[in-house]
This record gives structure tokens, sequence and C-alpha cells, in this order.
DNA sequence: GAGTTTGAAACT
DNA sequence: CAGTTTCAAACTC
């Protein structure tokens, strides 16, 4: 009888939180259909004729499509694929790891998984409960939800960390050295959320806002309280000094004009803002649908438009991969000097308080990785 | 589809 | 903590 070791495993939270997860839902619950029509992507496609072709949803999981507005949508058969419909693939960690996505977001895999030797499975509950158990205690927020959609509140980061509610934004923030946070390996572009203070990235170019200008926003919400005498820019973030390229060159623009972009998207895959950069044909990036992308009506309370062209979004996320961007060659091998990600938070925080402090206070130092706070 | 690149997760 | 290894996805060709 073994009994009390294993039995105890669910102690205080007999319906773990990821049996309420939306993701839990909606592998378990909800239709492909209604789970694409909720957290849709949509497919870009230039050519407006009438005969455009019909609008291609992509979910996690799967593609749909549907002939018009009026007709249902239907599954995209991939051809080859057999299943398009795949999950995860782990092969070696038996998805009882957040190596595997499906365990990650505390769900079981299934069968359009193409998983090797998978504990992830309702046969194994045990085990996987056990391991989720494992894992949470080392970080308890290994489970929780990766981003937090804050449509508004940059400074909720800048609140007292040291009695930070509940609600604190556990996002961990990305660590990005190669990809600037333009590409998929991102976890804040997948996410499509912009960088923000947790992020220790280098060269940061997301479209959905970039770090620097995150951390510019704080300062200078952080200023009007207590500014009043600083007018000059004392030094915005090393790397906006050290990337005048992907900025303007010379920008006119004054130093603190820059809005946090977080756009107060629900879905999991989102669009960076838009650009007309790319856009041979003017903008001709239009709505595709208007039920689903309704979401971004022109009618924006904040001035969503990028501060700048700085943020130059070249597609839109699908299943395509995002070629188009280019901005950083990663190629070029050095493109960052030996720093590290904190000398950069670091620096701008604390830059220079020869006098003047207009540092924040409340950000913490080092805000990265404190689970429990 | 095979091979490479990437950064989180895991490990030491 | 930091440095290294492992891992599966994103990406490239
Ligand atoms: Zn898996
Ligand atoms: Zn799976
Ligand atoms: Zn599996
Ligand atoms: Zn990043
Ligand atoms: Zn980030
Ligand atoms: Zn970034």
């Amino acid at each position: 009888m073994d009994n009390s070791q294993k039995k105890k495993i669910e102690t205080p939270t007999p319906k773990s939180k990821f049996e309420d997860s939306p993701v839990f839902n909606y592998i378990n619950n909800l239709s492909p259909i209604e789970a694409v029509r909720s957290i849709p992507t949509v497919q870009t496609f230039n050519t407006l004729s009438f005969t455009s072709p019909p609008p291609v949803f992509t979910s996690p999981h799967a593609s749909f499509h549907r002939e018009s507005r009026f007709f249902r949508w239907r599954k995209v058969e991939e051809p080859g694929e057999g299943d398009s419909c795949k999950r995860c693939n782990c092969k070696k960690s038996k998805c009882l790891k957040l190596y595997c996505e499906c365990f990650a977001a505390g769900v079981y895999c299934i069968e359009p998984c193409s998983c090797v030797d998978c504990f992830n499975r309702p046969i194994h509950e045990d085990t996987v409960l056990a391991t989720r158990k494992q894992i949470e205690s080392r970080n308890p927020l290994a489970f929780a939800p990766k981003v937090i959609r804050n449509s508004d509140s940059i400074m909720e980061t800048t609140d007292d960390a040291s009695k930070t509610p509940a609600s604190a934004r556990h996002k961990r923030g990305c660590n990005c050295k190669k990809s600037n946070c333009l590409k998929k390996y991102c976890e804040c572009f997948q996410s499509g959320v912009g960088c923000s203070i947790n992020c220790r990235c280098e060269g940061c170019k997301n479209a959905f806002g970039k770090k620097d200008a995150y951390l510019l926003a704080i300062m200078e919400s952080k200023q009007e309280e207590d500014l009043s005498k600083v007018q000059q820019n004392p030094n915005l973030s090393k790397e906006v000094e050290q990337n005048p390229s992907s900025d303007q060159p010379s920008t006119p623009l004054p130093p603190y004009r820059h809005t946090v972009v977080h756009q107060p998207f629900l879905s999991k895959n989102r669009l960076p803002p838009t650009q007309f950069f790319l856009g041979a044909g003017s903008s001709s990036f239009r709505k595709p649908d208007g039920d689903l992308t309704q979401a971004r009506n022109e009618k924006k309370p904040l001035q969503t438009v990028a501060e700048d062209k700085t943020e130059i979004m070249p597609e839109i996320l699908s299943n395509t991969p995002i070629t188009t961007i280019k901005a950083i060659s990663p190629n070029s091998k050095r493109v960052s000097p030996p720093h590290i990600g904190s000398s950069e938070s670091g620096s701008i925080l604390g830059k220079r308080t020869n006098g003047r402090k207009l540092i924040l206070r409340s950000i913490p130092a080092f805000p990265s990785l404190n689970p429990n706070q």
C-alpha cells in the first residue's frame, strides 16, 4: 500500500488550473472550428481582385478555410501530410517535460501528436500529475499563463515588487540573442506581445513592441511623477544608442513620445502593427474578414500607429515563415558586442546617476526570474 | 523532407 | 546563480 505519498499530490489544488485553462478547453471541449474562430491567424493575400483567394486561417494545430464569409469554416487538408494537425513531436522527452508543448500547456497529448514514448496520456495520469507537481514545485509559475494581456498597464510592472499582487506579470520575458525578437524563436513575438523589462534580449526589434520602447515608456511615466525639471533626455537605453540604424538615424522625434503599443488582442496569434513599407501597393493589407479582424477597428483610443517607421513589420504571422523581415541579417555573426543583457536594462535604469535621480525606483533591477515575487 | 538555427528547459 | 547540455520548434533550403 504505498499510499500517502503519491496521494497527496493534489493538496490544495484538486482542480488543477490547467483544467480551467482555455487551452484545456480548446483541446478537449471545443471543436477545432470553434477554437479557430476565436483565435485565428489571418493569412495575407495581396491580390484584392474579386476572385481573391478564400481566407485561410490557421490555428496552432490546423488550418481552416471557407469559401466566403457566408460559409462555414472547413478544415484544410494539406497534401502529403495526411494529418495536418499534428501537435507535439517529442522524441525524447516523453512529453513529460516542458519541452513538450502539450505538457507545457497542461493538456494531454492526443492523436495528432507525433510523439514517441508519450507518457502524457490519461492512462498515465499519475505520472503526469506527479511530474507536473514536481516541476511546479521548482517553478510555481511553470504552468502559469506565459503572457498577460495588459492593454495599458506598464506600470503594473513597476509596482512595488515587494508586495506585488497575485496578478504579478510573471512573464519571464525572452532572452533572444540572435533573432532580434523578430521571429517566432522569440516567445514574446510568438505570443504577439512586445518585449518588456522582463526581457533580456539583445538588439530587440520586436514588431509588437521593442524593449527599449517599453523602457522609455516607463521612464516617461516615471518622470511624469517626478520630473518637472528634467528636460534633457540624458540617455536612453544603450540599445537605442547603439542601434541608430535600426531607429531613425536622426530622429527628430522627441524622446518622450513613445507610447507602448500593447494591443489588447486576446488571441495567441496576433498581428503585428501593419506596415506600409512592404505593401508595394500601398496598404493593400486590408482586413480580409470583417468579423474576425473586427477587433482592430479604426477607432483606437490610443494611437496604435507605431511610433514611427521604426517598427517595420514584414508580414503577418501565419503558417508561412517570417522571411521578409531580414532587418538584420542573422548571419552577421557578431552583431552584439560582448555585452550581457543585464547591463542593458541596468544601464538604462541606473545609467549615470550623477546627481539627478531619474531612475525608476520602482523598477526592480532584476525582475527577470523571480517566480515568487 | 532533411538539415540548420534558435532559445527555453533541464542539468550540473 | 552561471555555464553547459538537451530538446523540440521555427526556420531554411
Ligand atoms: Zn510532446
Ligand atoms: Zn502532444
Ligand atoms: Zn505526447
Ligand atoms: Zn525575444
Ligand atoms: Zn521579449
Ligand atoms: Zn526583445
